[in-house]
DNA sequence: TCGATTAAGTCAAACGTTTGTTTTATACCT
DNA sequence: AGGTATAAAACAAACGTTTGACTTAATCGA
């Protein structure tokens, strides 16, 4: 236990202040989270900031890379899986592949492991964009907004690139953010405290069929029986 | 002129204040924005506030009721409409209606006059709820959602109160809510910096036909034909 | 292998600035 | 006179940052 003591001493502080400043900065705005809570949250001392990240500004776009590298490793295997299928170009699988990232976007949004501290910063840097906003949109929001497009061009025969696929893939993904962005609207709208483990389950087959349902929009004057 | 001024010029200055911490909260956090600033566009006083709101929390409560006003001024009427509407029952009817209040809703909330200031402080309590989110939710949330949980029910011949209507039409309202809430991303994928004129037509007649479609949810291998 | 040197990391203390609030004083109109 | 409103100044508290001393680990010359 004694090799290299001061070897990953360093990274480890380095790893709990950005934990900390994580859960700091995803629960309260950036003026109102001062470095002496993280730093004793983190169990460290106030210079380890300018220390280690230059700085509270630093420290705040280490933690917006922090958060954009384990988002993204929980959904890169989704979306690579999806996007070699996709390369099929079969529109029921892409429908049926739409309706499951939906779903599953959706529970990482409401139960996933980062759900309570990545949505405050997200949806902050949306209203209020800074220099980490780049940084979550080239991780995060490009490749999920890409396979997305690839499915919706895919399902409705249209170009990847189209602005009506863009604006459609955008949408479809509305509903599950109104679970998580206006969540304390929703839980008093249903009387209740918190999310239990059967709404999720219920919010997630519900996105499952309206995302399938939307995507006919505009058909639904056609035959009904469903050819490719 | 000269009658009444002092009675009238301590509400003038109130509602100055309120405008000018309207746009400050709007586009920044609460302990970003400083008294100072807003008194200073609001050309009056440091003690203004002590004296008129009682401190910054409460000039803060007072914005946000100032805002729930305007913004339900803005929307009472359509939703009395409607609700005189859905007494009919026509579930056909309620569809149209709800087309047309989600595309309402887009619009005032990527045009309308408040569509700066508005959003960054609502997703604000979203996410870190304060006293404020009571105001916003009695004025604004309820009403709307009781609005859209009528026309959902009535559209799937559902209870009014039944978990499956608030969801659905707490859903429906989402692809709205995800062009302003997560306009910068949308922006971004669209290559362009603000929304256009045509942006927002564009958006509004897809959203008006993806929540007609996505009505049909569950349905979709029912008969073609519309039967009440 | 020993002693000196360098670098990395942590720590308590103090820096100057800015925060929201309060106080004190001055006009103004009834 | 008396309440209303504004203005300037001063308040303690908290902010992010910097400083210099201290410990520890690794490196180097002899």
């Amino acid at each position: 236990m004694m090799v290299s003591q001061s070897l990953e001493q360093g990274a480890d502080t380095r790893r709990r202040i950005l934990q900390a400043a994580l859960s700091a900065f995803g629960h309260n705005d950036y003026d109102s989270v001062g470095i002496r809570r993280i730093v004793e949250a983190a169990g460290a001392n106030i210079a380890a900031i300018s220390y280690h990240f230059g700085g509270k500004k630093g420290l705040y776009l280490a933690t917006a890379a922090y958060l954009a590298e384990n988002l993204q490793a929980g959904m890169q295997q989704h979306l690579e899986r999806i996007a070699a299928a996709t390369a099929g170009g079969d529109p029921a699988q892409c429908r049926r592949m739409l309706s499951e990232l939906v779903s599953r976007f959706a529970e990482n949004l409401l139960t996933g492991a980062l759900s309570d501290d990545a949505p405050g910063f997200i949806f902050r840097e949306q209203n209020h964009p800074t220099d980490a906003f780049d940084i979550l949109y080239e991780k995060l929001f490009r490749p999920m907004h890409e396979t997305m497009a690839g499915l919706v061009a895919c399902a409705r025969s249209l170009p990847c690139d189209a602005e009506e696929t863009r604006l459609v893939a955008h949408a479809l993904l509305g509903p599950a953010i109104a679970f998580r962005a206006a969540r304390t609207t929703m839980l008093r709208h249903l009387s209740r405290p918190v999310y239990t483990a059967s709404d999720v389950a219920r919010i997630k087959d519900l996105l499952a069929l309206l995302t399938a349902s939307a995507l006919d929009y505009e058909r639904r004057d056609a035959p009904p029986g469903e050819q490719p």
